[in-house]
RNA sequence: CGGGGCGUAGCGCAGCCUGGCUAGCGCACCUGCCUUGGGAGCAGGGGGUCGGAGGUUCGAAUCCUCUCGCCCCGACCA
């Protein structure tokens, strides 16, 4: 992609009204803009981003079975009502009505549409188990909208529920969905715990967070070194490990995804049974699995920045590599440059080249910002002995190399 | 929802307390020249009516009332 072409409104300096530092960051580099309190327009460089997460997530559902759907953003209440949550849920949920005045609400998560599916289409325990997730839209009417793209009151969800016929097929489907939470978030490059957590008003019996440490995080969470105990600190209320009696050090985090065994309080609200081995009806067991895409960007910029601006881990960097011409109006920097470009293409790396016509400072402190893993940068004078130099974000090291080297370099990292 | 803070040009800010010239600065933007290895330089130029409404006053960005919006802390977080 050509930098010249693409919305990347870079700021030199930060609006004010943001205080985290994936925020700032998110902000200046041109990633996102808010349009009001919690909601936010992905520019072309945050898309980008969250469709890489998406597609790492998509891989590791499909990689143990589960089957993408897409459900309405938009639900009849009355399947609400049958849960009991119409009126468990207060001003969280965004309510309207339809034209001819049925009461409707905007989906702040899927439990009850995914069960009302189950109970129309599974019969039989030869039906069984079932796993579908969608990667949705969701909608809720948040008290207090925080820290840019941490907390809005629209966002992108991964949400994927489990049907089986009894506990022990849930445990596998749990424990399934669970290991593939981990390599999700290894794969993005997170720094992560997984932690014991209350299931809450979700119902049901257990249930785990996982949660990526940053300062920005709204979440507290207790680790022991001894035994590796950790929990939420809103269960854990003591100093000391219940494992091990050790103390416990405490450390902020953000909740990029959660896991319960949700067992059948909304297969048996909305009739999703099965009829077993002996012909004898009973509720489906239910387990569901969510993760926050945006969460995992914002959580990758909080633990990973310089004062210089984002460092993407490559997994989920808007591009592989950053092209920097520094000389627009040499031919020879020019013609080198877009060669690059080109081969870089057409070997599957995806490359943004800087072809504005700016100083090279401007230039250099863009592409720092905002954070693409690799650059190559092409100058007047490396480029008559025929050398570009490679370099790595993270740690600033700077390679001359024969672009054919950089491409070769590129290509096999990708 | 309780507490606090802030709304002046695209961004960052000054001016407000102590009302008074055509509302100012830096960056960004436009034109020209020049320049090209870490947010270059010179010259010229465009853009705001001070979040909104009402009030006080000869006169309001500035004082008063109401209102809308945004941020932070807390509560909440399915």
């Amino acid at each position: 992609m050509r930098f010249s072409k693409t919305l990347i409104p870079t700021l030199r300096e930060a609006p004010a009204e943001a205080e985290a530092i994936s925020h700032i960051l998110m902000l200046r580099a041109g990633y996102v803009r808010q349009l009001a309190s919690g909601l936010y327009i992905y520019l072309p460089l945050g898309w980008r981003v969250l469709n890489r997460i998406n597609k790492i997530i998509k891989e590791e559902m499909d990689s143990i079975g589960d089957q993408e759907i897409s459900m309405p953003v938009l639900h009849p209440a009355e399947i609400w009502q049958q849960t009991g949550r119409w009126s468990e849920i207060g001003e969280e949920m965004f309510r309207l009505r339809d034209r001819t005045n049925r009461d409707m609400c905007l989906g702040m998560t899927h439990e009850e549409i995914i069960t009302w599916l189950a109970s129309k289409e599974i019969r039989s325990y030869r039906d069984l188990p079932q796993s579908w997730y969608q990667i949705q839209t969701k909608l809720r009417d948040e008290a207090r909208p925080k820290s840019g793209i941490l907390r809005t009151r629209e966002f992108l969800m991964k949400d994927c529920y489990s049907f089986d016929k009894d506990e022990a097929g849930l445990e596998e489907n749990y424990k399934k969905h669970e290991e593939a939470y981990h390599r999700i978030y290894k794969r993005c490059g997170l720094n992560f715990y997984q932690v014991e957590s209350d299931p809450g008003m979700m119902g049901g019996s257990t249930a785990h967070e996982f949660m990526a440490p940053s300062l920005a995080g709204e979440d507290e969470i207790v680790l022991c070194d001894k035994c590796g105990y950790s929990a939420n600190r809103e269960v854990e209320k003591g100093d000391k490990c219940p494992k091990c009696n050790e103390p416990l050090k405490a450390e902020k985090a953000i909740e990029i995804g959660n896991i319960f065994k949700l067992g059948t309080k909304y297969t048996i609200a909305l009739k999703a049974v099965y009829l077993d081995e002996q012909g004898k009806e009973k509720p489906i067991v239910m387990g569901c699995y969510g993760i926050g895409p945006a969460r995992i960007a914002a959580s990758a910029v909080e633990q990973s920045h310089d004062r210089d601006g984002i460092i993407w881990p490559e997994s989920i960097a808007p591009f592989d590599v950053e092209i920097i011409t520094l000389n627009m109006n040499k031919t020879e920097v020019l013609n080198a440059s877009e060669s690059l470009y080109g081969v870089l293409k057409s070997r599957g790396v995806d490359a943004l080249i800087d072809d504005r016509d700016v100083s090279p400072g401007v230039k250099f402190k863009d592409a720092d910002l905002i954070g693409i893993p690799w650059q190559i940068v092409v100058g007047e004078k490396n480029i008559k002995d025929g050398f570009v130099e490679l370099k790595y974000r993270k740690t600033k090291e700077v390679e001359k190399v024969r672009p054919e080297e950089a491409v070769k370099r590129l290509t096999e990292r990708h």
